[in-house]
DNA sequence: AGATAGTTTAACCAAATAGTTAAAACAAAA
DNA sequence: TTTTGTTTTAACTATTTGGTTAAACTATCT
């Protein structure tokens, strides 16, 4: 048996070149051709790696729809205040979205699509974030009177709403305040922050 | 000639047929036959009214985009308080989201793939809704010292976002949160309410 | 060198799918 | 009824595209 120890094996290229061409296209866009041509080989060396396209999108899928749904241990389980956890959430998550421009639409418009059951199960084992947890926290602050009763089911929406919407609008957003892809980009920097501002100075009493 | 006096012309069939699928499948994973069969003729007389699929595709997403970016008039003109605007835009603007469920992904994606000047020529006419407008009204109320002083572009987006975002990601929400169709249902009802009184809550001085 | 296991390719196949054609059916007017 | 223009269809064509095959190449080990 032989291993490759060049700079990147074969598989690494083809996932990289799939990723990014499943990202833009879509599964019903992409094609296997496109994604050989951007890996530097051939459609028969692409079917040795991968069985088919279903197998491959599958790999890709996964990996993305888990970096959408993000490591939120953070969020339900620490001991953080509310507020620090807010800010911590929103600026984290929203440089992710920084370097993964395509991956909100990609997610989103595959997920209605797929079983969702099914991709839950490998993502999370079946298991859900315990959002329980936060809610306790939310009521608990909202009970001392640090916060104003809110839904916590809201609470996240909203947040995960602003974080998300604003990558994956992009081409409409750029177009409708005519803005340069550098005025974009500031928009976005400037969010990082004012994000989780707008949000607490809602629930803040 | 002759006009058709029936309940619905073929044209219509078609039309309702190609948004349905188009919106469900994208204009990759759309077929002309499924069209057809949807609106009950077949594919030669679809092409007989719509030469080919790109044209189909252009007239059901130019309406579609018209309906995602809606009159704004109300935001935008009017001399109505602040406050009122966002509720009444909210409201409205997620009254429409709950009958077209398949909009926000459909425009999302497909922005990223066409090209957005051309479009913004026919659904506007070249022209972009006056945002300026509305910034001077922000500025002007917080002056005046109702509200704090923000972004006019951050806060459109932030409620844009709110509004939308949870309808594209409703597979997503119903499953990290354990929803189900008919609680789904019942959040963005109140949503309908809530969104418009967090974003007040968070801008108010 | 020769054998072996893993890797890569060019050429091919079969299915799906957008689009065409020519003729039949239909409706309205003469 | 006959004519005329429009609507509808079945059958066909061309192209795209996912997937296969068999042979050639490469590296490693003996």
């Amino acid at each position: 048996m032989n291993k490759k120890q060049k700079d990147q094996t074969t598989e690494q290229k083809i996932l990289e070149a799939a990723r990014a061409v499943f990202m833009e296209q879509g599964m019903a866009g992409a094609r296997m051709q496109d994604i050989a041509d951007k890996a530097g080989i051939n459609k028969a060396l692409l079917h040795y790696y991968f069985r088919n396209k279903n197998k491959l999108f599958e790999v890709i899928f996964l990996d993305a729809a888990a970096r959408f749904m993000p490591r939120v241990s953070m969020l339900f389980e620490s001991e953080q205040p509310l507020f620090d956890k807010i800010r911590a959430f929103t600026t984290t998550y929203m440089n992710m979205l920084s370097e993964n421009p395509y991956l909100p639409t990609f997610i989103l418009t595959e997920m209605h699509k797929q079983d969702g059951a099914k991709f839950l199960e490998k993502i999370w084992g079946g298991e859900k974030p315990p959002v329980e947890k936060l809610a306790a926290q939310v009521r608990k602050e909202a009970a001392k009177g640090i916060i104003k009763p809110i839904n916590p089911l809201e609470l996240i929406l909203n947040m995960v709403s602003m974080c998300v919407f604003p990558f994956a609008a992009k081409p409409m957003a750029k177009l409708v305040f005519n803005l340069s892809e550098a005025q974009f980009k500031q928009v976005m920097e400037q969010r990082k922050t004012s994000v989780a501002q707008f949000i607490i100075d809602s629930i803040r009493k």
